[in-house]
DNA sequence: GCTTGACCTTCCAGCTACTGGAACCCGTAG
DNA sequence: CTACGGGTTCCAGTAGCTGGAAGGTCAAGC
């Protein structure tokens, strides 16, 4: 299968799959133009690195998770241990994430957002504390 | 006052402000042995950035800001409107962490995490639905 | 046989926002 | 005089692609 298909098949742009056998994730052979040959098992590959990245799996606990995949003798638990880190990490950045939001929406809320230039959101970047 | 100390007062680190400067957000002057020379009012931008940026604002936002913040002609919706953007931006990326967040902690809800192979995870990942 | 167009190839550059490091200069204290 | 803690520039690297140029391949249509 030509680069195109697997593109297709696998929802990932070419030049990503490109850039993923770089980097030595997935390594389809060449038929004999140089194009690149993708097999059913490459494309299985590829829809499990879509699926993960999606799920917020950085490329490198993508091989992680791909090398585990490919193990028939894989513990379930070595899985798991990914999954909950990346669980823990999600969860600090939507606390994150859920504070800034706080501060912002209570900047704007006490902006006028009028023609006038007097503004505590800018006061607060400022440094001067909003009064209240 | 040299860049060291204008670290120390704005709470970014030196590198990052050559690369400000760099980019064109802040620019000192000069003393004659060639050293970085920050006025009051430089490092009130510095912080200012620095807390922009800590808000989750773009450098190209904080350079917005920045010149809103520079014009004493300066209409506060334009500052508010800019916020509301990133409030809106925050609050999809949080929809979007949760909804990740649900479907991994599922996962990993129903992985024994044992040395046995089965792994609902990977078999997500796979692409074979869950057997419930 | 020739052209057109859609495909494929490689390689180089750019994106965001820094950060690390090398090689070198400046100023002062011992 | 030398050491040391500043400062300077410039180059390269990070993550994860993405765009674009220059060129090879293949099937269809005339």
């Amino acid at each position: 299968m030509n680069i195109g298909i697997a593109s297709d098949r696998s929802g990932l742009p070419p030049k990503t799959i490109r850039y993923y056998e770089d980097i030595g994730l997935v390594r389809p052979d060449r038929t004999d133009n140089g194009y690149r040959d993708y097999s059913v098992a490459d494309i299985h590959e590829l829809r499990f690195l879509q699926r993960a990245r999606s799920l917020g799996f950085s490329v490198d606990e993508c091989r992680q998770l791909l090398s585990l995949y490919q193990d028939r003798n894989r513990e379930s638990a070595d899985v798991k241990a990914i999954a909950e880190a990346k669980l823990a990490e999600i969860d600090r950045k939507i606390a994150e994430l859920a504070s800034l939001r706080r501060l912002l929406s209570h900047l704007v809320e006490h902006c006028q957002g009028d023609d006038r230039p007097d503004c505590p959101i800018i006061d607060e970047l400022a440094g001067e504390r909003m009064a209240r």
